[in-house]
DNA sequence: AAACTAGAAGTTGTCAGACAACTACGCCAA
DNA sequence: TTGGCGTAGTTGTCTGACAACTTCTAGTTT
């Protein structure tokens, strides 16, 4: 439907890899630019791309490879960001919400900080517990300033996702720095979890990011082990 | 040095990009290509990978953009696998390597589906405690079949890194898949990392895979909080 | 003077065709 | 059987061109 080949030819190729066996070879490429209804240079271009993401692999006077089922693993990676809604659905998981929280607050000094306003600030804060067979397995709070996501624009259904209604309006986001350790659980975070004050968690602090690099929010989050399998494809360091 | 101009035009162009400040535009294609002594169709595959990575920006008719200060964010970062070793070096921290084991031993059942060989296969395994300030930070060990890395291989002046050996034998290793976690320090890792039993840890449990996705390594690593700060870029999922 | 419009210049997006470098495979000869 | 060689097929790179888009300028209109 795309009138921008590269846009609608990247589509197509990612579809042709996923369902292409892994170790298998690619038709060549003058064949898929004709297939694929562009040039064989814009082809090319979408195929570094692919490349560089280590789908396919190229070795010259042989043909292109694709590379692996890396395709089941990445999803369920951390590469890409999404709610664990989303997440959860894609997995076919059940998961519900609780404890849903929204308010409005000024900035303290921390909150500045991490999202680059001034202290006082106006800031929403959403705060909510994520369950799984009736279990707490996640707790989860994001915030952000109020000029960006106001505690009136939430729809009376907003079922918690911050992310998922900053990308269903169309606000125009780009990538996620999360900082990963592991913490005993503050009296707060364990109240809600229903854990004991100190029990091991899974802890993420991450910034958001639009297309300016600008700061949009930032969350902590909470995972009680095991019940979320995170996982990170790693390139070996040239 | 290179003959193969794809290589050396995406050395050129990463040291062009990591010197321009964030938000410059760097000049236009032709000129580019000209100065980098390659064709504007070179040019562009090599921008595209960039691109892909996402650190630079390009608008039709506009320019080009680097985009950020990503570039510090993602050396320490966890999508390029380095030893920490390596990484220690980088970042200028001293530390030291204590309690350095290395023996062979059969396969057990978690081993052989992790590495996905036979039960009872012969493997070696190194074990290590890393330590900033004399202090111990964290606790590695990797295990892979003897028929990769024999004992007898490592230099008297093996220093525990597994992944630098590999790399400086010119093994092709291509990823990691690091699956990440909390737990609370069991009796061993608690005793070599001098904290107490169910102490909070970070926890990496990993397969390092060559470039026919065969499993290499597998390793198994435990943080202590707070020393090391691991963070990770995710895209936005579309 | 201010605002709007048309155009020109510059940039990225895409295309077509060609040749070079390399690989895989079969054929032929020893 | 084995070794070498040539040929077809594949990716790597180059050249030149045109289309689509953005930005800025200069002129025109209000």
């Amino acid at each position: 439907m795309s009138n921008f080949p590269f846009q609608r030819l990247q589509v197509d190729l990612a579809a042709l890899i996923a369902r292409t066996p892994a170790g298998q070879r690619l038709p060549s490429e003058p064949e898929l630019a004709k297939q694929l209804g562009v040039s064989r240079a814009t082809l090319r271009e979408a195929m570094r791309a692919f490349e560089t993401q280590g789908l396919i692999r190229r070795r010259q006077g042989s043909g292109t490879f694709v590379v692996g089922k890396m395709r089941g693993l990445l999803d369920n990676g951390l590469e890409v960001l999404e709610s664990l809604e989303t997440m959860a659905k894609r997995l076919g998981l059940e998961v519900s919400v609780s404890d849903l929280s929204v308010e409005s607050l000024p900035a303290d000094d921390d909150a500045a900080t991490a999202l680059g306003v001034p202290s006082g600030t106006p800031l929403t804060r959403v705060r909510r517990v994520v369950r799984a067979d009736g279990r707490p397995v996640a707790y989860l709070v994001d915030i952000l300033p109020e000029a960006i996501l106001h505690v009136e624009d939430l729809p009376v259904d907003f079922h918690g996702s911050v992310l998922d209604f900053l990308l269903d309006r169309g606000d125009p986001l780009r990538t996620s720095r999360a900082n990963v350790s592991a913490i005993g659980g503050t009296a707060e975070v364990a109240k809600a979890l229903e854990i004991q004050r100190g029990d091991v968690l899974l802890h993420f602090y991450s910034q958001l990011f639009d297309e300016e690099n600008r700061i949009v929010d930032y969350s902590l989050s909470y995972f009680i082990p095991g019940y979320f399998h995170f996982h990170i494809m790693r390139r070996v360091g040239a």
